[in-house]
DNA sequence: CCTTCCGTTAGGCTC
DNA sequence: GAGCCTAGCGGAAGG
């Protein structure tokens, strides 16, 4: 396609807002945050209908270069070269792509509403928790959810055991990290203060980091080896059995 | 086109390793370390050579599903329905997408070698500063880059300043955090140890969140406001001169 | 292989 | 709008 041609098509695709792809041969020049240059080759181009530009090599999964949505789009020749630049202000950023061959252009006018729900989430693993309290240990009550913990923030989880001490739970739907430990501990600080008893702690996660796992026993903090996959199982089977859950 | 003939044309573009690019209707499963569901809707989907897959929206910088490279690319036809699974394992992750109509499909051998090159990253902005270790101030030194810090890791920087004192210097190439202000503690920990003495910390970063602000003032650290775009003009300048720095 | 840290992180949520 | 945190983060570098 010769790149006047292509020109047209790419100006008319903006205008009309229609996703744009563009596969063809470009260079790419990013100037903003950072600043990036990319010699010439064979690439995806793609102008989605809210001004976001992705460029994408070959290969991997992120784009070489991009620019998110809301970012203006100008198409222009100068010099018998065809330009595309995305520019964006707060941070002020500039793509410029400098297209050298076109092997296929088409524009799209897509209509897709559909809603989009992601499962197993650190929310939905307290919602087994709650679900089926006994995942943490037999007799175990959660008593307040989100419940403040002075200037250290939200605990996940607050109850207390079968002997009556409190108990204060930190969930997290991937390995815990040191950092998470220390996040509980400072959570655990706070309620000392406030109500004068030491609670248990009790990490919730699928697994450990191994520089973790040395502060769990240092600080005394219990683990549970709870993955969102089996709370999603748990859910399921709640919602099966009477869909309170929604 | 008709779904028998694109689900050949699929074959063939994953079985050739090309980078395949289909627009049409299209509903998404995915299931792994979360789970999410997608309703028909008229997106983009991309298979690349690597076995990255992106399925993307009309709006939006990211693709609402994905894989990442490596995965293995299944496609069938099923009960007349045209199924394209990516599969990988570590973790083992399935996305499912059920291919309803098809606009457009075409598979693509793109040739891409070109060199890309970044600037203006934290690296940069050590660079920087060796260059012109005046932006920490007058009569800084810098002896060592990365120097390791017992187990705390390692420093980006380290010198002494114009009256001998020892001087630990953390780079970020955004605002510093109450996060950024523990690491340089700890570093500073771990020399104090091995040294003797006690150095100066200095953060050096465009500026601090709030919450590390409060943190700089109780532990004495110090800051110096350097943003990477400066740095980037500091290094061309560098360059200009005699280009030393290749 | 695992861990750690960076990113033009983007995106979402709160204040 | 700014600040702050999370992510199916991805990716790289180091051990």
């Amino acid at each position: 396609m010769r790149l006047e041609e292509a020109a047209e098509k790419l100006k008319e695709g903006v205008r009309s807002r229609s996703l744009v792809v563009l596969v063809g041969s470009m260079e790419v020049f990013y100037e903003g945050r950072a600043s990036s240059r990319l010699g010439e080759g064979e690439r995806l181009l793609l102008i989605k209908q809210d001004g976001s530009v992705l460029v994408h090599r070959p290969v991997g999964y992120e784009p070489i270069n991009w620019q998110p949505p809301g970012s203006l789009i100008d198409v222009t020749m100068r010099d018998g070269a065809l330009i595309v630049e995305a520019r964006r202000m707060n941070p002020e950023e500039i793509l410029r792509i400098i297209v050298k061959m076109v092997y296929s252009l088409e524009a799209y006018r897509l209509e897709d509403s559909a809603e989009f729900t992601m499962h197993a989430t650190e929310d939905e693993m307290k919602k087994a928790i709650l679900l089926e309290p006994s995942l943490i240990e037999d007799g175990f009550r959660p008593i307040e959810d989100e419940r403040r913990a002075g200037r250290a923030g939200f605990m996940d989880l607050f109850g207390v055991d079968s002997s009556g001490n409190l108990v204060v739970i930190e969930i997290k739907r991937r390995n815990a990290t040191s950092e998470d430990v220390k996040q509980l501990i400072s959570y655990v600080g706070e309620v000392e203060k406030e109500l004068g008893r030491r609670p248990r702690m009790i990490l919730v996660a699928p697994g450990v980091q191994r520089s973790a796992s040395r502060e769990l026993a240092a600080y005394g903090v219990e683990f549970r080896c709870l993955s969102p996959r089996k709370c999603r199982e748990i859910l399921k089977r709640g919602r099966g059995l009477d869909g309170f859950l929604g």
